[in-house]
DNA sequence: CGAGCACTTGATCGCTTTCAATAGCTGTGG
DNA sequence: CCACAGCTATTGAAAGCGATCAAGTGCTCG
């Protein structure tokens, strides 16, 4: 595939690019499909590789001795896999629907950090997203309860499909949750149980309605967002 | 102060500046200093500055319209506050003992990233280390039982503070806690009560001993770890 | 010595987990 | 076409952990 082509080509780590750059991450790309459900990479590999996810949908977690696991991202289309200047990937990554990587040889997109700065400018733009995800996330595991966490998934997941982070989302909103009902317990520090009889509840209430099992409804979004115990203005980071 | 006598010069963002790039961070910087309790920036407020945190403890945290309150960042000596590229700050920021900022323009630093590589590297590589530490938290936060809570911070203090945090730590640890217990709750998702009985109850084990309120010894760092209910073989990302 | 604050300890409550059974969907093979 | 296995999700009942409400203790500073 063309970068010219690539649907991720103005929202990845690349994004910044000027056709030279772009060659020379050309020259050291491959794209590598994984099946769902396959893991991509294991907590305590060796990474060889960084890179971009292409399209499709994968999760970035921690497993304790005992099994308690805890989802810590969400890899979407143009999220960027792999910290360069670490050998091993401390977490596992798995591939949750079929997943396409752009993937970059380590050493050498490393070496390509240091002499372009159209990457690494970029590269910490996303990082500094992601760390303000993260700090968000903290915010709902350590002082939310299971209705809130629940309403909070919904909305970020309703967010990020419609890409319309900024500027407010009204009236009624449809969307999929890209995850089975375990990995969203995963995500929010719950059983998936719980999980289970909250969505039961806000489907109740009338907060959402469900087609199926994945694709939900949000009659009015505002009712969702007042579910998520966020202040009424956002509570986004600008 | 002159950056040569700077107790965070080797550790800091400035770490990696040749001599005229300090030139370049001097003449954009002041030192500011905050007592102990003082709110440093409100959420929401405009950020002028950005900085280093020269000497003293500070916290950032996110409170709810109700009063939840959670602590997502410890900002020890060396470390960087506010983000580049952004308005306002998302987060409360408060000193909890005397703090000493290095504190630089924004807009002029903003521009020497763009010209410096040696400060944005260097700033890449922290945020990278911050989001690490961000998704340590999480699963903290989400998975782990009040008693794995306490266990866990007070291991991490204990490292942070001995500058230990490779290489195994061995036999009997001293070291000193940085905030109260309700900044403790605040920091693992918990009451302060609950931190109070698991605290007590670390104590009835022999797992730790307190010489007053603050400062704590674990006379078997290895027994201590054995609490976190993380792998025997450190958990730490490498 | 007393006021104020941080911390500790006790008793009860309630939310989430745990254990357990049931329902619904999907695909396979007779 | 239907029976059945296997998986995911829902629902119910009971248990447990941490929160809440409420005293009580001990340090620090005036």
């Amino acid at each position: 595939m063309e970068c010219g082509d690539c649907p991720i080509r103005y929202r990845a780590v690349c994004s910044r690019c000027e056709d030279s750059e772009l060659d020379m991450l050309n020259r050291i790309k491959t794209y590598e499909t994984y099946a769902a459900g396959e893991t991509i990479l294991w907590a305590g590999d060796r990474m060889r590789f960084l890179g971009s996810i292409v399209s499709g949908v994968a999760t970035l977690s921690q497993t304790m001795e005992d099994g308690r696991r805890q989802m810590i991202g969400l890899l979407l289309p143009s999220d960027f896999v792999g910290r360069p200047g670490r050998a091993n990937s401390p977490y596992d990554v798995t591939a949750v629907s079929d997943v396409m990587v752009c993937r970059f040889a380590k050493t050498e997109f490393e070496a390509l950090i240091e002499t372009s700065p159209a990457i690494s400018r970029r590269l910490l733009e996303m990082t500094m997203d992601e760390l303000d995800a993260a700090r968000e996330w903290l915010l709902i595991l350590g002082r939310k309860t299971a209705r809130e966490k629940i309403a909070s998934f919904l909305a970020i997941i309703a967010r990020r499909q419609l890409s319309l982070t900024h500027g407010g989302v009204a009236g009624a909103v449809t969307f999929d949750l890209p995850i089975t009902r375990e990995a969203m317990a995963d995500y929010l520090g719950l059983t998936l149980e719980t999980v289970s009889r909250q969505m039961s509840a806000l489907k109740k209430d009338g907060i959402i309605a469900l087609e199926g099992l994945r694709r939900v409804t949000a009659p009015d979004f505002a009712a969702l967002l007042d579910e998520t115990g966020d202040d009424a203005d956002g509570g986004m980071p600008a």
